[in-house]
DNA sequence: ATTAACACACTACCATGGTGTAATATGCTG
DNA sequence: CAGCATATTACACCATGGTAGTGTGTTAAT
């Protein structure tokens, strides 16, 4: 079922940690007014993500909790976070792996994002006040800024930032909590294809082109830009097909 | 901020559990070969959403272990999971609550399951199979029995497996557990308000009209039934506003 | 009588030791 | 050499002790 740590030579080998685990939790300091739990599943929520730590990288309580040096109870809360999440995958009794990408979470997290934020953005357009269309402007010129400097990592900060605003601005702050597990899935997708030439700069246009049509009560077309901005991912899904290794996805 | 338990009556008055934990939590034995942290996340949500624990009932990780009579570490991870789902208030260092009744959480939630159930159901209704159509049948009388034998928590538990398949025969596995959480404060609703005469019987008769309007492909028809299905809980929030305790809710 | 200071009790949080289980490595037998 | 029993190892899981933080009740001072 799970393969043991490949890496050993022989039996009585000492530790000799992953090397990729090493320099993905490497360099980072706990504070210690914020619980470690919280910590310790952002640090590897970002490493997932990010691409730092590969689909099916084996993730034990113990190895993890040596690395940032803190106990195993909060690795292994984290943990379960993550399972929740379905960016890892906890065999009982076994251990814990990087979850391989999803393709049936992904094309069903589409489906849920397209739907959802159609339904909102529409209906905020048709609502939306002038204090809200300039903040919604000024995410924008920094998203601007960020692309032409290459910071992909705030573009994708101010990413989450946009949408989750736009259901604020509707007065629902509860429902994008929701969908961020399923955009995270998306990211990853294209940090693990990294890169996705072009990606930022496309997703910025779309931005603009959302923001103009809110602004001028634009429903139809609004509607449409929406949903062909979250069915981008479709696209990126073939190219994972092709180019990933086929370890690193299932269904 | 978190008022202590009231019931103390000196300061040496030996423990004297909350009669309340005792009789929500009695009468359960540990299955050992399931994971503890389940079992006990899985009683103390079921004992929140039937109204057995009432909001803001103070829910401690020691006296929790020692009345179901596990260790405080897998009650610690149950009330962690139920905090992701709104269930229970956790404030560091100080002690943990049952959640209020959060009204714009159940407003969202409506948003959220009318849009989602509503595209989902419909696209099914163009493609749903003669099989998927008789294992729906077969559900709805499962449900009519429940209901003829007042059996309330059946019914309950086939309102679920319900909506479940109805993503499921659409191949979107991934969707309903994540409208779960939303459900559940929607069903927790209902058992503080017990009880709302007569809603299984109407919420039955909406499901016999939606079965009928898949199987006659009635599209326009079928998303306003639906839609109706789901907005009833705004009717339920009203009555909760009138009748329930103003501690029990917020917003 | 009011308020300020203090001690106490209780909490969630973290560290660490012990246990059963599942997968692999080893030795034994044919 | 192949196949089966056995030992070993590594793991997540659970139990339990310790700690810092935070309300509360009491006391002391004004």
């Amino acid at each position: 079922m799970l393969t043991r740590n490949s890496t050993r030579k022989s039996k009585s080998d000492p530790v000799a940690p992953d090397s990729v685990l090493v320099d993905a939790l490497s360099g980072f300091s706990l504070d210690p007014r914020r619980s470690y739990t919280a910590q310790v599943h952002a640090v590897l929520q970002q490493a997932i993500v990010r691409g730092k730590l590969l689909p099916k990288t084996a993730l034990s309580e113990a190895t993890i909790a040596s690395l940032i040096e803190v106990s195993r109870t909060p690795v292994r809360e984290a943990l379960a976070q993550l399972a929740d999440e379905q960016l890892v995958l906890i065999y009982r009794q076994v251990g814990t792996i990087v979850a391989p990408v999803r393709l049936s979470l992904l094309e069903e997290g589409r489906f849920v994002r397209s739907t959802l934020e159609c339904a909102n953005h529409v209906q905020l357009a048709q609502n939306i006040t002038t204090e809200q269309l300039t903040e919604f402007g000024q995410i924008i010129q920094r998203q601007r800024d960020a692309v032409s400097n290459g910071r992909l990592d705030q573009y994708s900060e101010l990413d989450e930032l946009m949408h989750k605003r736009l259901f604020e601005f509707a007065g629902r702050e509860h429902v994008w909590p929701m969908l961020e597990p399923f955009k995270r899935q998306f990211d990853r997708v294209r940090w693990l294809l990294l890169g996705v030439s072009g990606h930022a700069e496309r997703s910025l246009r779309e931005h603009e082109q959302i923001l103009a049509q809110m602004a001028a009560r634009d429903v139809a077309g609004l509607g449409a830009t929406v949903a062909a901005h979250i069915n981008h991912i479709t696209q990126h899904l073939a190219a994972l097909r092709e180019q990933a290794p086929a370890a690193y996805f299932v269904d």
